[in-house]
DNA sequence: CGGTATCCTATTGGATACTG
DNA sequence: CAGTATCCAATAGGATACCG
């Protein structure tokens, strides 16, 4: 069971991006990732696909500028397909690909933690700003 | 052990927050929490605490005003606590909470995803914008 | 249905200089 | 050391109207 030696290390140096540093493409690319409208699209497609006008439904109050352009950007990197079907009315579905359902995990536990700690944090601002207050 | 029927679906229900809906709060916790500067302050604090120095250098380019800003934001969310030391010259340290370390957690998780998948990410890109050129 | 295009305002966030 | 204050350029993102 002691085989990972030399191919791991490798493994590892390869993978040597440190998004903590400003000019390193992974800072770019948790910046893309830290969106509450990646989290929601991403979130929103995890249970299984979903159409265009179903996802703006889901999403509520979602502009259709934001919602194309957070969908094109996913599609773009990999994350979720585009699925065109040429009926009359059009059909296009949206699915998250092998990646994007890994992302997805983490992604729907980040909002899931907004929902299941919100509480505790309103708590925190009400604590916060009483003892901020004329002091 | 089978003690959780009642009191455990009330609180279920309690907490019946959508971060899908627009005007949820959780919606604009969510969007809070998906902010670069969180994710990386809260994941550089995940080891231990950290003076405001040593995260400025520790976050590779982030200007004052965001540092701070992220920290006060996080220390009235209940995420993290400041702790001034009146030495001369002043020592302030910054710690997650109990809170604060479970949102850590899925924060480095996301901030390790980019790192570890973004060869895919980035190959994902080429074929993209590849098949889209001159189309 | 599934977008695109345009306009316009508000917020983000960097640079810079100063302070207890 | 640990910020604060101010200015300003760039970007995000909503509203709206139109198109294949």
């Amino acid at each position: 069971m002691a085989t990972r030696t030399a191919a791991q290390q490798r493994e590892q140096a390869r993978s040597a991006y440190d998004a903590f540093l400003r000019d390193c493409p992974t800072n770019q690319l948790l910046d893309r990732l830290s969106d509450k409208w990646v989290s929601l699209v991403v979130s929103a497609l995890a249970p299984g696909p979903l159409r265009y006008s179903d996802l703006a439904r889901r999403i509520a109050g979602v502009s259709p500028k934001m919602l194309t352009q957070t969908l094109r950007t996913l599609e773009r990197d990999g994350i979720l397909t585009r699925t065109v079907t040429p009926s009359v009315p059009v059909r296009v579905d949206y699915e998250l690909t092998p990646l994007g359902r890994n992302l997805a995990l983490l992604l729907t536990a980040v909002k899931d933690w907004a929902e299941n700690h919100f509480d505790e944090v309103h708590a925190a601002r009400l604590r916060y700003d009483a003892d901020n207050t004329g002091a």
